[in-house]
DNA sequence: CTAATAGTGTCTATCAGACAGTATACC
DNA sequence: GGTATACTGTCTGATAGACACTATTAG
């Protein structure tokens, strides 16, 4: 009972942001075996001293060079299927992290190159594409990705997409882009300001988006939403 | 890089019923050191050749003799606080159970003892307290509990703490004890009879609960509750 | 001026909560 | 009969979606 084989755990990210009117996960381009050339999420081995939250900001740090008070990072979910790695038995933890557009990603120490790719082109790809992503990394994905869909509903998470400040049309195009339907603006407007908590107006303005000056907002203390902004069923 | 030092991965479960109108999850009293004597979560450690939901389905069949297709298996998350575990680096992988009342649990292969507890009991014990639950199982149950609080608004998932067939008033109960607040019996009868999908008349009535005959229910086909049936905000 | 986006108001169908009233069992 | 639960119906206030209208900028 004491003596059961070791695992090696490690620990992966998927990062979203919105980039050019489009949901976008940071990959890596592996650099050794195996799997070496294809496109992977960032991650990489939990430390003998490390929490796992404390892992996956380290790793989000290495890549992007964002420090984790900067975006939202919570934990996705673990996968562990015996063949996952062909190298030896892991598990890996994996978090999601959501941020607004950061510069341009740096290659971390494993990587020999780093980049944002649409997620609509990743989640897709048969497992054979040279383009898709190594491991179960796809699946890791696909399921970052509905979550964050998901808590776009009840949490007011999409102001993590934002700068620190942004108009209420910078968020709707946010609830657009990761839902990929169009929202009235009138609705939304109405919806986001009347809950409270949601938005805190910083007293400023902004006309970089033409026509109007809007307000500007920074997100409110709410931690959830009452009620929901739902998803039209379909 | 490939000699990181083996992580030891367990499973552990929060097996959640309603027994006698309380929320209560399985414990089984620890037979060897650590916290031996003290309760915890069910649990073990993951084997090599296995996959993480098939350990969590094996820790259930042996801490409670039913199989996994009888009860709703789902992962909570990932607990891997560096000192979490006395003997060792440890990372544990938590699922929620949620189960119809089940047969007095069986002992398993390392626990002296096993026993539903109401949760209100549990959660809320300081460390010292020999009746608290050991390791940070504590932290576990609260993220289980707060998981199927949570996924009761937008799941029919309620239906899987009844029997195969259950009354209206039946699914009723269960939400009123997890969520700690009483309900409508009229609202919620029509709320619940409105939403495709989430109920499939069987045909047949009972009269245990007395009164008026009610229909008998079985689970429908729907995943999720379109609209949710939210907790009122406080 | 036009074009663009911001923000407010209004209408309507729907829905949640409150609760009346009827149905059918057991005692 | 009384009491329990099951079920249906009705009312009202709130809300979501649709969309008209005004406000303020750039060009």
């Amino acid at each position: 009972m004491t003596d059961y084989p070791g695992v090696a755990v490690t620990v992966d990210l998927v990062v979203l942001t919105v980039r050019e009117d489009r949901l976008q996960a940071l990959t890596v381009r592996r650099g050794e075996e195996p799997y070496v050339g294809r496109w992977a999420l960032p991650g990489g081995f939990l430390r003998p001293e490390e929490d796992l939250p404390a892992a996956a900001g380290r790793e989000l740090a290495e890549e992007t060079g964002v420090s984790a008070g900067q975006v939202h990072l919570e934990q996705l979910g673990s996968y562990g299927a015996p063949d996952r790695d062909p190298r030896m038995r892991t598990v890996t933890v994996a978090y999601i992290a959501l941020a607004a557009d950061l510069p341009v990603p740096v290659a971390g120490t494993d990587a020999a190159d780093a980049r944002w790719q649409p997620v609509a082109d990743l989640v897709d790809r048969p497992a054979e594409d040279p383009g898709s992503l190594a491991f179960d990394h796809a699946a890791i994905l696909r399921d970052g990705v509905e979550r964050a869909r998901a808590k776009l509903e009840y949490t007011p998470l999409a102001t993590a997409f934002c700068g620190r400040e942004f108009t209420v049309g910078e968020l709707r195009h946010v609830y657009e882009v990761v839902w990929d339907r169009p929202l009235d603006p009138r609705n939304f407007h109405r919806k986001v300001t009347g809950t409270t908590g949601f938005l805190e107006a910083t007293g400023g303005t902004t006309a970089r988006d033409g026509g109007r000056p809007a307000r500007l907002y920074r997100a409110g203390a709410a931690t959830s939403l009452h009620p929901p902004l739902l998803r039209a069923p379909v």
